[in-house]
DNA sequence: ACCTGAACACCGTTCAAGT
DNA sequence: ACCTGAACACCGTTCAAGT
């Protein structure tokens, strides 16, 4: 699969039945995905909505995946692509499992609505998903971790980007208990004492340095 | 809110009007979609269904919220009544967390399609969520956590158990390469060391001792 | 093989009409 | 106030008909 072309907007056919050369391709559906789901949220990503940007009839799109489903597949492998393993091998591991975090955590931010799907997709017929893995478990290998452990590793360190990209959507009063704040002083209390500005971001921070730091010393001292 | 009865299943009214005493409650839906959800899985729960089990039209359900976002937001607050947050105060700070992010790792495990909700709604008329919050929040509070730092903990956590309970859904062969199984050395032999059984799990505490591993730290010198 | 256009079974939600 | 039943604008998906 190579780089996925950017998605352009064609005139609608006007024919009526096999065009002389096909107009639809597996990357291109999965471009206009991507954007459009970029542009419009997550409820924009319809598969009407899809086949207007391709400017094609809805049912023209069933002829190259087999459900909606097929495509947020085929998108998540996209964005799996973007995100960076490049520090396994280069640098030391925790920094390099932490620079894949960030990047991880980042890249789901943008794409919300595909971290059920990431949870639940299997990685074959994904060749980005897959060599995303192999880069860090081939890094987390050489770096000294038991292969018993790795996949371990590498699933905690990815449900926490996961559960921290999802965080990143709350609105900013969130915690905000209402009617509910005289029942609450402990709560209401941490909440004002929060520090402004990227909160979703100061609590992937701790909890990433907290992690690999627990990873640190379970490396050293096995049990 | 008093505890949630159990959903009956009602005969359907055959009156065009009015009824003389109301037939729905909020907490008779709030039940009847944990009950739907808990037996049909996340697709299992539609307007019309939750209609039909309550013996009622759909249109009726709209007399007593205002969306289906509604329903579950109120059954986000339902679950949440259920995550134990005993260990507070009673138990060292680390292992009253530890207890509590198991049990709430556990109630999104029965329900994955509320993630995206949890992570995404506010507390205030969620009484449960509120309550919850505040034994965990004054619990470490008391347990000597400074103020700014408490719902950071708390947000990285939550993230690390909402990521690990979505982790739960995936398929055993999840991590299967099919045919890219050469391009993939070290990523099968991780998995192929990856001992069996409760996969989702193992993954799950290890990441939880590492996490709790490096909080401890983290209190003791603080930065 | 690969498109169009009509059709199907659903979905959440609205609203007039009934008591 | 709180129900029914009809209706609306969508949704993903199927399929015969066209070239």
């Amino acid at each position: 699969m190579g780089p996925v072309p950017a998605a352009a907007s064609p005139a609608p056919r006007r024919g009526r039945g096999r065009p002389s050369s096909p107009v639809l391709t597996t990357d291109g559906i999965t471009a206009a995905a991507v954007a459009l789901l970029e542009e419009r949220g997550q409820d924009g990503l319809t598969m009407a909505a899809l086949a207007r940007r391709l400017g094609v009839a809805p049912s023209a799109l069933y002829n190259h995946v087999a459900t909606k489903q097929d495509v947020l597949r085929a998108v998540q492998d996209a964005v799996n692509r973007g995100i960076d393993c490049s520090g396994f091998g280069r640098l030391p591991w925790e920094e390099a499992l932490a620079a894949w975090a960030r990047s991880y955590r980042d890249a789901y931010e943008r794409h919300p609505a595909l971290v059920p799907v990431m949870a639940v997709t299997p990685v074959r017929s994904a060749p980005h998903t897959v060599a995303m893995y192999e880069r860090v478990s081939s890094g987390l290998l050489s770096a000294g971790w038991p292969a018993h452990l790795v996949t371990n590793v590498v699933v905690a360190v990815e449900s926490f980007a996961l559960g921290s990209a999802l965080d990143t959507q709350a609105p900013a009063d969130i915690f905000d208990p209402g009617d509910l704040a005289p029942s609450a002083p402990g709560f209401t209390t941490a909440n004002a004492a929060r520090p402004a500005g990227d909160t979703a971001r100061a609590a992937f921070e701790l909890g990433l340095a907290a992690l690999l730091a627990g990873l640190r010393d379970l490396l050293r001292s096995p049990s």
